[in-house]
DNA sequence: TAGTTGTTTAGAAGAATTCTAATCTATTGA
DNA sequence: TCAATAGATTAGAATTCTTCTAAACAACTA
């Protein structure tokens, strides 16, 4: 999980990018905390207070170019913002309605069965589960 | 499938909400069609077309009343907007990536197995399974 | 029918995201 | 090494979707 500045440096120009400072800085939030799903704006408050200046612009072209380069996901779960997942490997979520929190359900310990035949001329693009959970009152 | 204006009146006041034109007319588009898959601006582009003049301030104010009521659901599956989904069974969807257009999974045909513990503290609300579905190539 | 309460509305406001075009930085290759 | 170029960053404007405001209006109740 120790990815040092070399490793993400390769990260970056693995998928074609300048390693610039700004998109270091980011890469080094994004994949040094073990795996993450942050939102545009929490990305950058992390930044600031990591003291790198990046605009918000900067932000989300950034993730979306990770997201491009297969470096990211993005996952669909509130309709008024936008999630981006570290975790590249097959894997569902948790979603807690009331504190927007999500969590990751690897792949082995759920299930999709019977997905019945697809719409006529189009193939599967992905599967996607999100079990949603509320506190317990 | 036939609702007549008799039963949309009395869908409407069952829900405790006033059966006004504009409500009326909504419903009528929403709930004599089969089951639908509707956004804000669709629905408001069909009221006009059908000749009821509804602003988009109530199409919003009338979607979320019919959701609360439990007469329509949110289907999550596009961060930009926000679809409503006139079947209230238990069931899942297919979403075409490229047109938006979403199409119903009978719950019935697609089981989701094994969900591991949920975070503590906290309960199911809903297991959405969200099939994305590209063009074939 | 008058009073009350719920509904509709235009337009303003808000929030998330994208765009623009100017500036800056990394890379390339002579 | 250095100039040229291609890519990256940025502030701020613009866009899009959605919500809010507060005034006018319509449905309901007594």
């Amino acid at each position: 999980m120790q990815l040092h500045p070399i490793d993400l440096e390769k990260k970056i120009r693995d998928a074609k990018l300048r390693p610039t400072k700004q998109r270091l800085a980011l890469a080094q939030l994004l994949y040094t905390k073990g795996d993450r799903h942050v939102t545009a704006e929490r990305l950058h408050g992390e930044a600031m207070e990591s003291g790198v200046a990046v605009s918000l612009a900067t932000i989300y072209n950034n993730l979306h170019q990770f997201t491009t380069a297969g470096l990211l996901r993005e996952v669909v779960v509130d309709s008024s913002r936008s999630y981006f997942d570290t975790n590249m490997t097959p894997h569902h979520h948790f979603f807690h309605e009331q504190t927007g929190a999500l969590e990751d359900i690897p792949k082995s310990s759920l299930t999709v069965e019977n997905i019945p035949a697809l719409p006529a001329g189009t193939e599967i693009c992905s599967v996607d589960v999100i079990v949603r959970v509320n506190t317990t009152r």
